[in-house]
RNA sequence: CGGGGUGUGGCGCAGUCUGGUAGCGCACCUGCUUUGGGAGCAGGGUGUCGGAGGUUCAAAUCCUCUCACCCCGACCA
């Protein structure tokens, strides 16, 4: 390709919108423009990049015994009713639904469980005709509440999104193993830096899942890391072991001091001069579930964070709020800071941590304003909550393995998630075959989600300096790019030509840079666009030679004669 | 949805408080010069000041409503 066949602007300025890096530089360099929040357009150049991932991935998912094919966007409300998740995709206003003209509800697919387990259990009747795997490369529709950070969180992106069926739950483990090692191929053959970490599977349901983590100071999720590198999960799901509290002796007898004004854990600490792991906090949730909404009481160890993934999966619940002041008031009959197992309205639920089962002699609150009760002991002077657990794993924990291995705190950017679906699905819509013995059974499934524009975007995240994107080589929209710096000058453009026309006969992917440009521009905007390979025809052509460098170490430059091009491109 | 903020040529911004000719830089077009790290000179085009209503002799500026976008939280590939 001329680059003087593309429309092609560059901005010299940062954009007013775009905050992390990998944002401002695929705005600055041209590659993508918003249309709306969250809705981007694609240029040519970058259509190359999100060709050449979605490349790699047909490659790697055929390789795993998967089979492409394409489903509609567009999809009827009664699937989604069928299999239980309409209202929670509308609870949750991610959902971009619609009417059609005769007032029959549709959405635009943000996931496609339902339209495959329609596919499936219309053609697959028997065991005869499984394993097997499907996959497809399309937009998604989520209206996400915030969309962010360029591709990073789009309402409209690229997905690669497969789904496997299989007779049981050892042929899931299987397809799913197949899975795993397809994503690890994967991103390492898009050369990035990431790691599979254990994960929540969230709205799309399942007993397992992992996510694909590529790792970015600027990622929105937090991850946890053991020192030994035997476990990596992402913080809504980690586990970790923390050190226990303190014995406290033999039951005492319960008391209730006079705490005036004093709510906080961090202030009782300073009051009683405790420390927080002897005291349980008590917070009040309210949950929307699916035909009410419900409050309930987490206890939780003073020093400690309840994890509100692991409650919601508790609670089943479609949304989760911390309670409002209201709501507190009327359920602890106290003001705001005084909630505690004690005097709580008998309706409501306790949950307590597991790290507070055997704890003696507690700091609580006691639904009193101004007042904690302290020598506190569970199942003495409340009824004995339900013990899960629900506490946040942090960095410094403990490894769930091995207690003295810590783990680390990351940040990483979700570029894959894979999940065991189970029955779920199959169940609630009725996706059954025949077995060996002609008993009808649920298809167990698994499904498995690829963001291709995200990982596009990451790969940037990972790879830039202070002039501009430095593709990595596999992915770059061209691996080579051949520069005229002077197109007046004749002898330049013979030669580049040669160059190009030789180096796309050899099969190189290459690209010739035509425009007429003063040559610091020239310069500047090449290392903007990040090809990572640059062959520059300029003034010593006139002695038959050019100069090659790697974006990736701009200070190192080879002359190579015209006719050595080739073969020095393939040593680099 | 709650909290905070911004809308002025393609991009980045000033002007708004205190109403009175719509500006600057970049980009773009033409010509000449220049040509190895975001060139110089000369000329040129580009705006319903997000939208609707209102106040006023007069509105980018004041008032009301509305829309869009961005940031902090819940959601996810």
């Amino acid at each position: 390709m001329r680059l003087t066949t593309i429309p092609l602007q560059t901005l010299r300025e940062n954009p007013a919108d775009a905050e992390i890096p990998s944002h401002r530089l695929l705005v600055r360099a041209g590659y993508i423009q918003k249309l709306a929040s969250g809705i981007y357009i694609y240029s040519p150049l970058m259509w190359r990049v999100l060709r050449k991932i979605s490349e790699i991935v047909r490659e790697e998912m055929d390789r795993a015994g998967a089979a492409e094919f394409l489903m509609p966007i567009a999809q009827p409300k009664d699937i989604w009713e069928e299999s239980g998740r309409w209202n929670r995709y509308i609870a949750d206003g991610i959902l971009f639904h619609l009417e059609d003209s005769k007032g029959a509800e549709m959405c635009l697919g943000p996931t496609h469980e339902e339209v495959i387990t329609t596919f499936v259990k219309r053609i697959c009747n028997s065991y005869k005709q499984l394993p097997f795997n499907l996959y497809q490369i399309q937009d998604k529709f989520r209206d996400e509440i915030r969309p962010r950070f360029g591709l990073m969180r789009g309402r409209e992106f690229i997905m690669k999104d497969a789904y496997s069926f299989d007779a049981d739950e050892a042929g899931l483990d299987k397809s799913y193993d197949a899975m795993d090692q397809a994503y690890h191929r994967i991103f390492e053959r898009c050369g990035l830096e990431f790691t599979g970490v254990q994960a929540d599977p969230g709205a799309i349901g399942g007993s397992a899942s992992q996510e694909f983590m590529v790792l970015a100071d600027q990622g929105e999720d937090a991850i946890l890391i053991s020192e030994d590198g035997k476990y990596a999960a992402n913080v809504e799901k980690a586990d970790s072991i923390v050190s226990p509290s303190p014995d406290q002796g033999e039951p005492k007898p319960l008391r209730k001091e006079h705490t005036p004004n004093i709510r906080t854990v961090d202030e009782l600490c300073e009051f009683f001069s405790m420390s927080a792991n002897q005291m349980a906090k008590t917070v009040l949730y309210t949950a929307v579930l699916e035909d009410k909404e419900e409050t309930v009481a987490v206890m939780m160890r003073g020093d400690l964070e309840i994890n509100e993934v692991k409650l919601t999966n508790k609670l089943d619940a479609l949304a989760l709020n911390l309670a409002d002041e209201e709501t507190i008031k009327k359920v602890t009959g106290a003001e705001v800071g005084f909630a505690g197992p004690i005097g709580l309205a008998e309706d409501i639920r306790v949950f307590a941590d597991v790290t507070l089962k055997g704890m003696t002699n507690l700091l609580v609150g006691c639904c009193e304003t101004d007042y904690h009760c302290l020598d506190v002991n569970i199942g003495r002077d409340f009824k004995e909550p339900e013990f899960v657990d629900l506490r946040e794993a942090r960095a410094g924990d403990g490894a769930p393995h091995d207690a003295s291995v810590k783990l680390i705190g990351k940040r990483g950017i979700e570029v894959g998630h894979i999940f065991k679906l189970g029955t779920k699905y199959s169940e609630a819509m009725d996706a059954t075959f025949l077995d060996q013995n002609g008993k009808r059974q649920p298809f167990v499934m698994g499904c498995y989600g690829l963001g291709i524009s995200r990982t596009a975007q990451s790969a940037v995240e990972q790879n830039f300096d202070d002039d501009g994107i430095i593709w990595p080589r596999p992915i770059a929209p061209f691996e080579v790019v051949v520069a005229i710096l002077d197109s007046k000058k004749s002898e330049q453009v013979e030669a580049a030509e040669k160059i190009y026309g030789d180096l796309k006969s050899a099969g190189v992917d290459v690209c010739l840079d035509d425009r007429q440009m003063a040559p610091g521009v020239k310069f500047k905007d090449l290392d903007l666009l990040g090809f990572p390979i640059r062959v520059v025809v300029g003034r010593k052509v006139k002695e038959g030679m050019v100069e090659i460098s790697e974006r990736r170490q701009p200070d190192t430059k080879h002359d190579v004669a015209i006719d050595g091009v080739g073969e020095k491109i393939a040593s680099l």
